[in-house]
DNA sequence: GAGATTAGTGACAGTCGCTGACAGTTGACA
DNA sequence: TGTCAACTGTCAGCGACTGTCACTAATCTC
């Protein structure tokens, strides 16, 4: 209760006391699992990979592996969830006047910069890209995806519509602008599985490249547009 | 194998062989499994419902439920599946020269139509809506239907590419017309499952009225457009 | 510091979705 | 009418997941 247990450094913000013994046992076992987890995926596949396979794997029983996640699938998405958090904080922040599109564009910009870091932290980063690629050649973990980049793109599409000082349940604006964005992004992500860079830079730059073409996309011709190159990426 | 078993009426077109005892058992079968289902997913839920209970009401074993559908996932989404179907030939049958949004915009008036009927041959129609309302509610069912959404935007983008002449592998945006196509009808669903008219004709007509406001929706600002109204349905 | 409290865990049993194997039944066709 | 293939039911088993209960160990109380 006294100062032992509450690290404050010099530079005047106080850091969370460090957690107990109990609290640091428990976190080792998550990222054991979480790791254990995310590597039997990148490496069997996810269907191959049985919980009773992850829970040896870290040394737990079965039942203690689903008293940390909901199921297999809330264990693949962890990290992913963290990330979307991050992203999500950063269009809170973006300033009032910037159109919706231009909002979430840069928001997206920035936390690309950041996120690296906190994915190490948890996982090694190139261990959450090798299994994120997993992701689009399994029909159950895309489905699980698709599922959750829909329940993010509703609170987006919450966030626009305050910063529109619209409403949500009766202006289907901000839901279409948040779609469409989420649509590009998801279509990257399909161009990127497939691609030879798994790197996470390499889907940055897709991303915020085929965000730019988004309007020049929708409205066609396309044939006579000679000066769009076909490919956004930096691959020629 | 004779002219016995090839019912060609006046109209000169031949209509298929009128099928077995066999095969009209099995259809019977598969349609009463098909209709105890819906029901079931509809009046409890799709996760209260279980195989069994599915197979009892139907009278058949749960095995046999297996043999006819892949899962419950499949049942459900039978007679989805076949409307989709009806989509994409409407998209083909599209006149090349027109614009990829168009012609997707069009093409969905046109089975719109003709959708109601053919649903109506397999399962009450009222019953379809029903369910259909049912999805957007439970999770394991979002997921299975977005998935299914991608796989069916996969294909038009790929019918897209075809009709503009453009390889989908390494231009986006066949792709990203279609997403965002997609993108809009996921945002009507949603919009038409929280509203009051569960009927076909007001997701019909929510549909086009939201295609039509893509592009408006995309170039804000929006607080300064006071000619379009926040609402894009016919209810003012 | 010893005992009471409580969180975390393992072991076990059970449900549900789904699959393989095997045997019995029934429509199709010679 | 008898053979054959298709269709079906029964049974056994796997994997994801949940409830229960007893046991251990970190934390709290005195």
């Amino acid at each position: 209760m006294g100062r032992a247990d509450t690290t404050t450094p010099a530079n005047g913000v106080p850091s969370p006391p460090r957690p107990g013994l109990r609290e640091r046992k428990k976190r080792r076992t998550r990222d054991a699992l979480l790791r254990a987890a995310l590597e039997l995926f990148a490496e069997r596949g996810y269907e191959r990979t049985t919980v009773d396979d992850i829970a040896e794997a870290a040394d737990v029983s079965q039942r203690t592996f689903f008293r940390y996640f909901g199921g297999k699938e809330e264990a693949a998405f962890f990290v992913s969830r963290m990330a979307e958090g991050h992203f999500v904080e950063a269009v809170r922040r973006r300033p009032p006047g910037e159109a919706p599109l231009d909002a979430l564009r840069h928001a997206l910009g920035e936390s690309w910069d950041s996120i690296g870091d906190s994915i190490g932290h948890l996982v090694p980063l190139d261990l959450h890209m090798r299994f994120y690629r997993v992701i689009e050649s399994t029909p159950a973990l895309l489905a699980a995806h698709l599922r959750r980049a829909n329940e993010l793109e509703e609170e987006l599409a919450r966030v626009i519509a305050g910063r529109e000082g619209l409403d949500v349940d009766t202006d289907p604006r901000p839901r279409v602008v948040v779609a469409v964005f989420g649509a590009v992004m998801r279509v990257t992500e399909r161009m990127w599985s497939a691609g030879d860079d798994a790197g996470l830079p390499a889907l940055r730059d897709l991303t915020l490249s085929y965000l730019d073409q988004v309007e020049p996309a929708l409205s066609g011709p396309w044939r006579t547009d000679p000066d769009t190159p076909g490919n956004g990426s930096g691959t020629p």
